[in-house]
DNA sequence: CGCCTTTGACCGGCGC
DNA sequence: GCGCCGGTCAAAGGCG
């Protein structure tokens, strides 16, 4: 076996302060990049406050010989726990080198605003037709409206960093892009993605780093409903290669 | 024809 | 209240 990247996350774990649902209903996953590895690894701050940048470097890891840095080829499996994570919750991997730089999950938290029933909405209970447009979407401006005054729990959200010349990397969902935006201080644009599943409303954006531009900081928001769409044939390989469990 | 991207408009949040 | 900013909408156009 070449090239295996995989990535595990406790999602009991990252669910913990997760209000919505039971772990059970939790556990999705992503597919990984298919050119997607591994050489650097998830911010281990050794105290609190997380930096908010996806800044690498004092990464660590726990069972990592000293000089292995950008050619490490067989780490294989490393258990991390970090404050960006809530306790207990844990990160296993396989890596081989190359690409991936950094590394970043958050726990969901809640909002100032939403509706707790607003998954159940997704499930198709409305029939009218907006209202079902709408609930794929994610926001609507009348959801919007009713949104006020509640609470709402945001999706968890998991980012890496890639030196990548292509900017939207294959990870086996089909997405559709909805939206461009030109963010300060940076020359490259933003680009928002929705997972086309229906009833799935994982988000992804891709943005190049203004400070390196050869880096792709692609960030996902959500959990899939399903698996991965298989339009190659080679989707038992490719499922085996890249999942990213959460 | 269906699905996709593009792109300007629009909206809410936030800081001042 | 105002302006900036990030995120989303949705019409229009492109493509297979």
């Amino acid at each position: 076996m070449g090239s295996k990247s995989q990535v595990m996350l406790n999602p009991q774990a990252l669910l913990e302060d997760h209000q919505e649902v039971t772990p059970n209903s939790q556990m999705g996953f992503f597919n990984f990049p298919s050119n997607l590895t591994f050489f650097q690894l998830p911010s281990i701050p050794q105290t609190h406050s997380p930096s908010p940048s996806f800044d690498p470097p004092n990464f660590s890891t726990s069972n990592n010989n000293t000089n292995n840095n950008n050619n490490s080829n067989n780490l294989s499996e490393t258990l991390l726990s970090s404050s960006i994570l809530p306790l207990k919750s844990s990160i296993s991997y396989e890596l081989a080198p190359q690409h991936l730089l950094s590394l970043q999950t958050s726990t969901p938290n809640l909002w100032p605003w939403g509706e707790i029933g607003e998954r159940l909405l997704m499930n198709g209970k409305r029939s009218n037709n907006n209202e079902n447009y709408n609930n794929q979407l994610g926001v609507s401006k009348m959801k919007m409206k009713k949104m006020k005054g509640r609470r709402k729990v945001r999706e968890p959200r998991f980012s890496f960093k890639t030196m990548s010349d292509v900017d939207v990397l294959d990870d086996g969902y089909k997405w559709r892009k909805y939206g461009q935006k030109v963010v300060k201080n940076t020359q490259h644009p933003r680009s928002y993605y929705r997972c086309t599943q229906d009833h799935c409303r994982v988000k992804k954006r891709v943005e190049r780093l203004a400070e390196d531009p050869r880096m792709v900081i692609t960030t996902y928001e959500g959990r899939h409903v399903h698996s991965p769409s298989h339009d190659s044939e080679d989707s038992e390989a490719q499922t085996h290669l890249n999942n990213f469990f959460w």
